[in-house]
DNA sequence: TGCGTCACG
DNA sequence: GACGTACGTGACGCAC
């Protein structure tokens, strides 16, 4: 077919494709030699989608892939310095180039470079020939320099965000049409690419300049008459580097091209070469996946899918033989001779993965309805236990499916063997077993946790649950849940599964336990964060298991009678507030409460946030309320108490367990990168404390009778920690005298005594401590202290200067991620930094997350340590741990016995770092107690 | 489902 | 007056 009206080219930025690729994933390797093939493998994957999604008639009747051909173009010749910026290419991405080239062949897709020239200007060239052909073309790029080809038939589409961009996309980035981006791209330049645009000139003020004057040559001829006097000379001081920068930013579109458009026809792939070549790169999913789509026979493949390997230099991967999944082969256990036979076989090897299912991921109100075991990677079997009939009546009742062993029966049989100091229990997430296990009086021990040696692991990569561990690592993608449930408002519970079906479920997940454990086991000790997983991540299991299922009491009734105090404050600020708006709205809305604001009522210095709704956060609402606005003011009122009501006494009263009368969070102990917990269903990590009103809700929390709560928290943990690793000789002498150390640095800082300190100034050295936790900038704590800038980049300059040891710190932290890849607490946690050497804003997140992260991961892990002695410290007294709180746990404890678990809860608590870290700060442990939480801490 | 908002350390 | 920033979480209501 030859090209033209009718026909769409599509046009795949090739090398934005391998880099994409190459650092969203881990690196992998190829089993057989140890290849890098990490970029290869997400490179092969996103074309075949790009290719698979767009099958059929509004599909490409002509495709290319485009790449880069060398670091050096035509452009060096125009500016010596362009891309001088750009960072060396990783080691272990170079030999993955000329892969990828093959692998745009073997999909059979035209594969196009050019020597001098960059991809851009192949791309610029072949879209305008296209264009000129009447025919339409869509750049699969989200590549800002590409954007001043849109328009005329041409658009691009972002494959990551799965969104297209046309003309008002590019305008709503540059301010610009298309045809005007390179003007503005000349003016505020790329640090990036090393364009130097006029100093001092951004993407907002050129796209500014180019709409009052036009186009950018009248800007650079009338430059005289722009207003602003740093504007108008730095445009007529750099009126030549504007225009160098200019031709940088053009895209070549009459580049000597050797391809016409009619080679480019879409062709079928040669399922021969290309089941070939991916089995040789050994993919094992997406060879399978290709396979599929192809109605062909995949090739035999080594099994092993290929094998991740940490940022640790001096460790090697290791490999895994293991079979193929199949459904097949799993057994479904119906009677107590057949679990008998799984029972020898357990015993003989010393381990089980294990997986329960139940009726709820709420563990408190799960029912049992089935266990699966797998000792051999591909074997596995399930036992229904609690399935019922499908055809239940209205109300879900149904008699018990056929064909199962009784629970009771088939718990008493496997007893044994899960409280078996010598059979080590394998699961993923195992305080959930552990907990459904516990309600039915089996203590199971020992355990291994997969999705905690992933933690222990890759903490910071990705996260942990067992679907996405699998696909990632053994390279297959588990039956989902979804398509035994359902989902919505028709979804059933697993109890309702029929049995045939759920064997291959639950069987699976086992399997996959067993696999993965096999995998992580001996990965754990070359990743070095062995005594990490041994000592701070598998004993949580037991300890949180405990504390979720003792639950705290919480008071319904005062909750209630609180959540109809709300309501009626509520109303009545509704009702003001609507008055003062002159028109009935959803005060709720912040879309609405915006439009009320900025345009009904005229109030100026209304800010647009991306979405195009005018931002009302609290910070807003407070500078329009210290204007005299009312109505902004009682919007906070009332958007407190709805806080308060929806998140806390409506929605607490709904976790009372029915049996119980007491609230059972649950923790997640892999979900923050940090090594901090996380509380859910509900979260009791966030319970009110800072506004008076809120506070209100701790009394809600109480002790039952004849108890009292007894809350202890770390003191200034994070900034103790801080002055430890950052070896501040000013700062551990204070926490060792015990003086206030926000007023100490205070008087370090602006020179003044800390007796008699004016509590501003002593405030603004406490913001200063945090905001060095958190990885300082200028503008973050101006805006936290609501000053000018260069004011708190006063502070922070002082800060540094009497405190180098902090800066160096910084520093060096930042450097060993970079390096590395990840930071380490004090204890040894690894947190990873995947975004630490990448351009743009990611790079300021990255890090300022790595300066925090060894300080919250230490502080986090200190507390660990505590609560993980804690049972065997407080045997014997009868008291409970209840919660905790990042730096606060929180107890139950008979009125009598309060003084001696305090002295003892202290001592575990503020010793917690030894023997492993000796600390030369002390730790120290406030105390409080009372009948409420309100009370006692 | 994504976003804005706001509760906590 | 370049860009966008304090770190780590979870839950709610709105709007699509």
């Amino acid at each position: 077919m030859s090209f033209g009206k009718g026909c769409h080219l599509h046009l795949i930025d090739g090398s934005a494709y391998i880099f994409r690729a190459y650092h969203a994933l881990p690196p992998l390797t190829r089993k057989s030699d140890g290849l890098p093939i990490g970029a290869v493998a997400g490179f092969c994957n996103m074309l075949w989608s790009q290719l698979a999604n767009n099958k059929g008639k509004d599909g490409p009747t002509h495709i290319a892939c485009v790449f880069d051909y060398s670091s050096k173009t035509f452009r060096d010749d125009i500016y010596d310095k362009y891309k001088a910026n750009r960072p060396e290419l990783p080691e272990d991405l170079r030999p993955q180039f000329p892969l990828t080239r093959e692998a745009t062949k073997a999909f059979s897709v035209a594969c196009l470079e050019m020597e001098n020239y960059e991809a851009d200007d192949i791309i610029a060239t072949l879209a305008r020939q296209a264009r000129e052909a009447g025919g339409d073309v869509t750049i699969i790029s989200s590549d800002k320099d590409l954007m001043q080809l849109v328009g005329g038939g041409v658009e691009m589409f972002d494959a990551m965000k799965n969104k297209r961009i046309g003309i008002d996309e590019v305008e709503e980035k540059f301010g610009v049409k298309p045809d005007r981006v390179i003007d503005v791209q000349a003016l505020a330049g790329d640090s990036v690419d090393n364009v130097p645009g006029a100093p001092g000139i951004g993407v907002k003020t050129a796209a500014l300049l180019i709409n009052e004057f036009g186009d950018l040559e009248t800007l650079l001829e009338r430059a005289e008459e722009i207003k602003q006097p740093k504007r108008r000379q730095a445009l007529i001081d750099n009126a030549e580097l504007i225009r160098v920068s200019k031709r940088l930013v053009t895209l070549d579109d009459h580049t000597p091209v050797e391809w016409s458009l009619d080679e480019l026809e879409v062709k079928e792939p040669e399922a021969e070469s290309l089941m070939e070549f991916l089995a040789r790169m050994e993919f094992r999913t997406l060879t399978k996946r290709v396979a599929d789509a192809l109605k062909v026979e995949p090739p035999v493949t080594p099994d092993a899918p290929a094998v991740p390997v940490s940022h640790e230099k001096d460790e090697a991967p290791v490999e895994v033989d293991v079979p193929p999944f199949d459904h097949g082969k799993y057994e479904c256990i119906r009677a107590a001779e057949a679990l008998g036979r799984w029972i020898d076989l357990i015993r003989e090897r010393g381990y089980v993965a294990v997986d329960t299912e139940t009726t709820s991921l709420d563990e408190m109100l799960a029912e049992l309805v089935g266990i699966s075991l797998s000792v051999i990677p591909g074997e596995a079997c399930y036992i229904p236990l609690g399935h019922r009939r499908g055809d239940g009546d209205l109300f879900g009742a149904s008699e018990p499916a056929e064909g199962q062993m009784a629970l009771d029966e088939a718990l008493a049989l496997l007893k044994p063997v899960l409280e078996d100091d010598a059979i080590l229990k394998i699961g993923q997430n195992m305080k959930y077993d552990w907990k459904i296990f516990a309600r039915h009086g089996v203590r199971i021990a020992p355990i291994d946790d997969t999705m905690l040696m992933s933690y222990a692991m890759y903490s910071g990569l990705h996260n942990h649950g067992m679907d996405g561990l699998s696909d990632r690592y053994l390279g297959h993608r588990p039956i989902e849940i979804k398509s035994l449930l359902g989902t919505g408002k028709s979804q059933i519970t697993f109890d309702r599964v029929p049995i045939d079906e759920a064997v291959k479920y639950a069987a699976e997940d086992a399997d996959i336990t067993l696999r993965l454990w096999q995998a992580f086991k001996p990965n754990l000790h070359r990743a070095q964060v062995t005594t990490v997983y041994e000592t701070l991540e598998r004993p949580m299991v037991e300890v949180l298991a405990g504390m979720e299922m003792t639950g705290i009491l919480v008071d319904a009734q005062t909750l209630s009678r609180m959540s109809n105090a709300f309501a009626q404050k509520m109303a009545g600020l509704e009702a003001e507030i609507q008055e003062l708006a002159g028109a009935p709205f959803n005060v709720g809305s912040p879309k609405q409460l915006g439009e009320i604001l900025f345009e009904k009522m005229g109030i100026q210095g209304g800010q647009k946030g991306k979405t195009g709704a005018y931002a009302t956060g609290a910070d807003v609402l407070e500078d329009l309320a210290a204007e005299g606005h009312d109505l902004p003011a009682r919007v906070l009122d009332w958007r407190l108490l709805s806080k308060l009501k929806s998140t806390y006494t409506d929605a607490l009263q709904n976790h009372v367990h029915p049996e119980t009368g007491r609230v059972h969070t649950s923790y997640s102990i892999a979900g923050a990168a940090t090594g901090r917990l996380a509380s859910t269903d509900p979260n009791l990590q966030n319970i009110p404390v800072r506004s008076e009103e809120g506070r209100r809700i701790r009394e809600a929390f109480v002790a039952g009778p004849g108890m009292r709560l007894v809350s202890l928290d770390y003191s200034q943990i994070e900034l103790r920690i801080l002055a430890h690793v950052a070896d501040i000789p000013e700062l551990k002498e204070a926490f060792r005298e015990g003086i206030d150390i926000h007023a100490l640095t205070a008087s370090e800082m602006f020179n003044v005594p800390v007796e008699g300190m004016d509590p501003m100034v002593r405030r603004q050295a406490k913001a200063i401590n945090f905001g060095v936790i958190y990885g300082i900038s200028g503008f973050g704590l101006a805006r936290n202290l609501r000053i000018p800038r260069a004011e708190a980049q006063g502070f922070i300059d002082r800060y540094f200067e009497r405190f180098p040891g902090i800066k160096d710190y910084m520093d060096t932290t930042v450097a060993f991620a970079k390096e590395n890849g990840f930071v380490r607490t004090l204890f040894g946690r690894k947190i990873h930094t995947p975004e630490i050497n990448a351009k743009g804003p990611h790079a300021g997140f990255a890090r300022r997350a790595a300066i925090n992260a060894p300080i919250q991961g230490a502080a986090a892990d200190v507390i660990r340590r505590a609560m993980i002695r804690m049972p065997a410290a407080t045997r014997g007294l009868p008291a409970k741990m209840l919660l905790q709180v990042h730096d606060e746990l929180l107890f139950e404890v008979e009125e009598g016995a309060v003084d001696k678990l305090i002295a003892t809860a202290r001592e575990v608590m503020e010793g917690a770092a030894h023997p492993a870290v000796h600390l030369n700060v002390p730790l120290v442990v406030d105390a409080g107690q009372g009948a409420n939480w309100a009370e006692a801490h």
